[in-house]
RNA sequence: GGGCAAUUAGCUCAGUUGGUUAGAGCGCUUCCUUGACAUGGAAGAGGUCACAGGUUCGACUCCUGUAUUGCCCACCA
């Protein structure tokens, strides 16, 4: 054979930099395209453009080159799309933080200026995580890498929301939406995310307006947890069936500080039992204000600026940031006795989910797409089955929220992202025409959110006034806006050429979510588009599900008139050990590059699968199962290649084409586990359970295979018998390169190499792939089972298992011989099957003499281990050791009698005889049996043991 | 406040449509540096399947309730 140097340690960074620059270089992870053939085909959930990669990537990422080198290995054509997502906030928002250390704003250097250096910014970091997927072993197609930011990728976008506007899915208007002052940009609703926190319930006393008296009284007592937000209080409501207040009812107060005399108006909305029973209305700040605000024509006074700050509708209180602003309130109703006591309170209150910072509610100018109709195909799809959760509990969550979808809001008020394709005439501004309340000419009246409400003061998009205005609907509508698929150059209305950009950008959201065809290449027919589209499965963690998933299906629908994958798997959270969520904010986390460096990636994602398919959590130490994993992997080839020194490749026979009495006893039962470890892989790679196929594969290769068979083998490889030799060579190389394959999806870099250095060994059309990731992936071969020898071994290694025991307790060092062993065998079948492992049996035990009976004159003190099926009998055991057997026999009678018990119970219930099944109750019948006979060789023993 | 899920060995979890004596990995105990591997090998210990009812010939598995935990959603100020 030629000599292969084997070295005695794995080494995982230059085999692995290796394998996957011949790969990519090779063109492996290309598809191979065949028409006649429905591909199989992933997205990447895009990671942010800012990231690096975590562990909660690394197990998203494992997942997926899992099953798509599998369907490789299968012969599908597979593509994995790979790309990255431009994260607007998030990426502004670094971009941000780079600038202010060189003492700059993004207002300072403008919009394009920051835009360029955005860019720039890519250009230099953005490639990292991408870097970091390889190193991972992510058979992605890089040659079709995609950024939600690239030129195509935006003309999708613009397609997809001038397309929504000419159907009237998309409008603009007054809405009460959620700000974050930090980030100063509108978010939607998901993007506002609810943490409960302390804070606390104010009593505020509102004088009467002497102008209209009410007897007995001179004021009335609210409460409100945000006390700054009186300064834009237009009202104040009670319930209309609250007797308590009746006779307020259609009097005024005086607002307290502001000096302002504002109606108590009644409203169903109000709780008369929270609280009390009285509610403040600001219509600009809070939602239900809002729509109390339009259901009685109130005032909207608008007392936030973007930052938080009150603006000049706050009177004293102009520029104060919130919070501030909350204590001096307080302080100055306390000086005019109108402040009665705060109480805390426990109140969930939403954060923005970029930067954490406390949103408002805040009424403004935003785009919104209407989503009740897009809602509808979505919630069909996965009601029908079309679309599959694994595991199955998130459809309900998926369609709740579907079947409770609220609009989404989609313009932002930051630079970086894809700027709205919609301009405003200046002309037709000026002459009023346009209003604030806009969607396309052909709209249904009505459907739209709530009217539309009369702005006082600064709003969102710069305190502009100039779309004050009333309702949208009027016949000219659309005069002096553009809504445009390319840039006009003047305004089709008056032919006035001076047009305004909407300045705000869309969600980032409204990019990714035509990720699965955008990045095909929609809008344009592609080839792409049309060979792998719809994809395949949708590989995920729960968080993102109504970001990203619910609105993809959406997409797919509205756009591509199709579901754009049929499988969504969701996948756990990566977790520290003690159940907290692993994240970088919380420094408990663990670096898989460090994991990658120190033990391979290999181990990482090996580890990762054998954690379980549910919330993994995650140490140190958990990757060292891997880590051994792969040592157990190298050292068995090693093992095999060193007494494969004589094979020559033409001694290689493909085993279904030897004879099966060529084949050993063990060698069957080897071969038989490996097509039933194939089969049993296969199953689980088909339902999606990663986790399960893990341990499948991990179970054949050490335990049957390393553990079993290597061991038996080497009595054989070190004797003198050729063709036997032979026989176990060819198993040995046909197990070996089977165990590659069915590894390979799991640890793509150590079953390439020591799959290589096989096909080195032999050649040879068995190896005539170039890679094993284009091997022919392994079906279980009937050829080569054999279920008989199954329950043979299994009689063999209790056996074994027996006389190492007895070995152990008569305190014998390896290398001392057993002189004499008595096996005692119960029936014909078990004499049958140890007899041909007699040999097996003293090689792995060092026995000198071994002696099979189905019956024997026992001798005191010569008993050792007691089975069901055989007795083991040894000379010189302890007393001691002989009264422990003795006690494990009685409690093993005591067992089998309460079976025996249990099933005779059974047996004489007339109801069991008449409604079982038959075959059960055959069943049961032989199981009785059963226990009897051992129950009648155990007690028969127990007399040996006094 | 609403919804979803979980509860099986010390820990993390399997248990595939209700029917063998409930399994795995890690950890633990004892022994073993035997020539692939101590990142290893062997032999063990360890569970009344959260609790209470019900359905059934039969329940870890199905139903109801209770308890505990976790997650998601939510415009009662």
């Amino acid at each position: 054979m030629p000599a292969i140097d084997i070295p005695p340690r794995y080494n995982s960074k230059e085999i692995e930099s290796k394998w996957y620059e011949l790969w990519e270089k090779s063109g492996y992870f290309k598809p191979v395209v065949d028409e006649t053939k429905k591909p199989f085909v992933i997205v990447i959930p895009p990671p942010n453009v800012t990231g690096i990669l975590h562990m909660g990537h690394a197990l998203n990422n494992t997942i997926q080159d899992i099953l798509i080198r599998w369907k490789r290995m299968q012969g599908v054509p597979v593509l994995w799309v790979p790309g990255v997502d431009h994260a607007g906030i998030a990426t502004q928002n670094v971009v941000e933080k780079k600038l202010a250390k060189e003492g700059k704003t993004r207002q300072q250097i403008g919009r394009e200026k920051f835009i360029e250096s955005v860019w720039k910014w890519k250009e230099e970091y953005g490639s990292t995580i991408v870097r970091q997927l390889r190193r991972l072993g992510s058979s992605c197609d890089w040659t079709r890498e995609r950024f939600t930011m690239d030129e195509k990728l935006s003309r999708a976008v613009r397609e997809s929301f001038v397309s929504l506007y000419e159907k009237d899915l998309i409008y603009r208007g007054n809405y009460i939406i959620n700000w974050c002052p930090r980030c100063h940009t509108a978010l939607s609703d998901e993007e506002a995310v609810h943490k409960e926190i302390q804070g606390f319930f104010y009593y505020i006393k509102y004088p009467i307006d002497p102008k209209t008296p009410v007897h007995g009284q001179d004021h009335i007592l609210i409460a409100t947890t945000r006390p700054e937000t009186m300064l834009g209080d237009t009202a104040v409501a009670v319930n209309p069936n609250d007797e308590r207040f009746k006779t307020f009812a259609g009097k005024r107060v005086i607002l307290p500080l502001m000096n302002r005399s504002i109606p108590i108006i009644q409203d169903e909305f109000v709780d008369p039992e929270f609280g009390t029973g009285l509610v403040k209305v600001t219509p600009a700040h809070d939602p239900n204000d809002f729509a109390m605000g339009n259901r009685h024509q109130l005032e909207f006074v608008n007392i936030l600026n973007p930052d938080g700050t009150i603006n000049e509708n706050g009177g004293n209180y102009r520029g104060l940031d919130r919070f501030e602003a909350r204590k001096r309130v307080i302080e100055d109703l306390e000086k005019a006795g109108l402040f009665v006591e705060k109480k805390p309170h426990i109140h969930a209150v939403g954060h923005c989910y970029r930067c954490h910072t406390m949103v408002e509610p805040y009424l403004s100018k935003q785009w919104f797409v209407r989503m009740k109709p897009l809602a509808e195909p979505a919630i069909k799809a996965a009601q029908d089955g079309r679309i599959q959760f694994i595991p199955e509990r998130w459809t309900k969550v998926y369609l709740n929220w579907l079947e409770n979808i609220r609009d989404w809001c989609i313009s932002r008020q930051i630079w970086w992202g894809h700027q709205i394709p919609v301009w405003y005439c200046h002309e037709c501004e000026k002459r009023g025409k346009v209003p604030d309340n806009l969607s396309s000419p052909n709209a249904s009246v009505g459907d739209i959110q709530t009217c539309p409400p009369q702005i006082v003061g600064g709003s969102a998009s710069g305190g502009d006034s100039r779309f004050r205005g009333n309702d949208s609907r009027a016949a000219s509508i659309n005069a002096g806006i553009i809504v445009s698929r390319q840039d006009p150059t003047q305004c089709p209305t008056c032919g006035d050429k001076n047009l305004i950009r909407d300045p705000d950008v869309l969600d980032t959201w409204f990019s990714s979510w035509l990720w699965p065809f955008s990045t095909l290449g929609w809008p344009e027919k592609t080839k792409d588009l049309q060979y792998f589209y719809p994809t395949s499965t949708l590989v995920t963690a729960p968080e993102i599900i109504f970001f990203w998933v619910a609105r993809m299906i959406m997409a797919g629908f509205q756009f591509m008139e199709k579901e754009p994958f049929d499988t969504v798997l969701i996948h756990g959270t990566v977790r520290v050990e003690g159940g907290q969520k692993m994240s970088k904010s919380l420094g408990n986390s663990i670096d898989p590059l460090e994991i990658i460096e120190e033990m391979s990636a290999d181990a990482l994602r090996f580890s990762l699968m054998m954690l379980g398919a549910t919330d993994v959590y995650l140490s140190r130490q958990k990757f060292e199962q891997g880590r051994n994993f792969t040592n157990k992997i190298w050292n068995a080839f090693r093992f095999c290649v060193n007494n494969l020194a004589d094979f020559k490749p033409e001694d290689f026979r493909p085993l279904e084409k030897m004879y099966a009495k060529e084949f050993s006893v063990i060698d069957k039962w080897i071969l038989t586990e490996l097509q039933d470890a194939a089969e049993e892989i296969d199953t689980h790679l088909e339902e999606c359970r990663l986790s399960e196929a893990a341990n499948s594969v991990y179970h054949f290769f050490w335990h049957s295979f390393c553990d079993w068979y290597l061991e038996l083998a080497k009595p054989v490889l070190m004797g003198n018998q050729t063709a036997e030799r032979k026989v176990v060579q060819n198993i040995l190389v046909h197990v070996l390169e089977t165990s590659m394959k069915l590894l390979h999806p799991f640890m793509p870099f150590i079953t390439e190499e020591v799959w290589q250095r096989l096909k080195e060994l032999i050649g040879g059309e068995y190896f005539a792939n170039e890679t094993v990731m284009l091997a022919r992936w392994p079906f279980a071969d009937q050829r080569i089972r054999f279920e008989k020898e199954a329950n043979a071994v299994r009689l063999f290694q209790e056996a074994v298992g027996g006389v190492r025991d007895l070995r152990s307790r008569l305190g014998l060092k390896p290398a001392e011989e057993l002189n004499e062993v008595t096996i005692v065998v119960k029936n014909h079948e078990a004499e049958e099957a140890l007899r041909t492992f007699q040999k097996e049996i003293c090689f792995l035990n060092r026995i000198k003499h071994l002696s099979l009976f189905q019956t024997f004159e026992k001798k005191s003190g010569m008993v050792g281990k007691v089975y069901s099926h055989i007795e083991i009998f040894v000379s010189g055991l302890s007393e001691s050791d002989l009264k422990r057997e003795g006690e494990k026999i009685r409690e093993k009678i005591a067992e089998l009698e309460k079976h025996i018990q249990s099933i005779n119970d059974r047996l004489g219930s007339e109801q069991f005889i008449s409604r079982a099944p038959e075959e059960i109750v055959e069943k049961e019948k032989e199981r009785k049996e059963d226990f009897e006979k051992q129950l009648e060789s155990y007690r028969e023993n127990l007399t040996l043991f006094g």
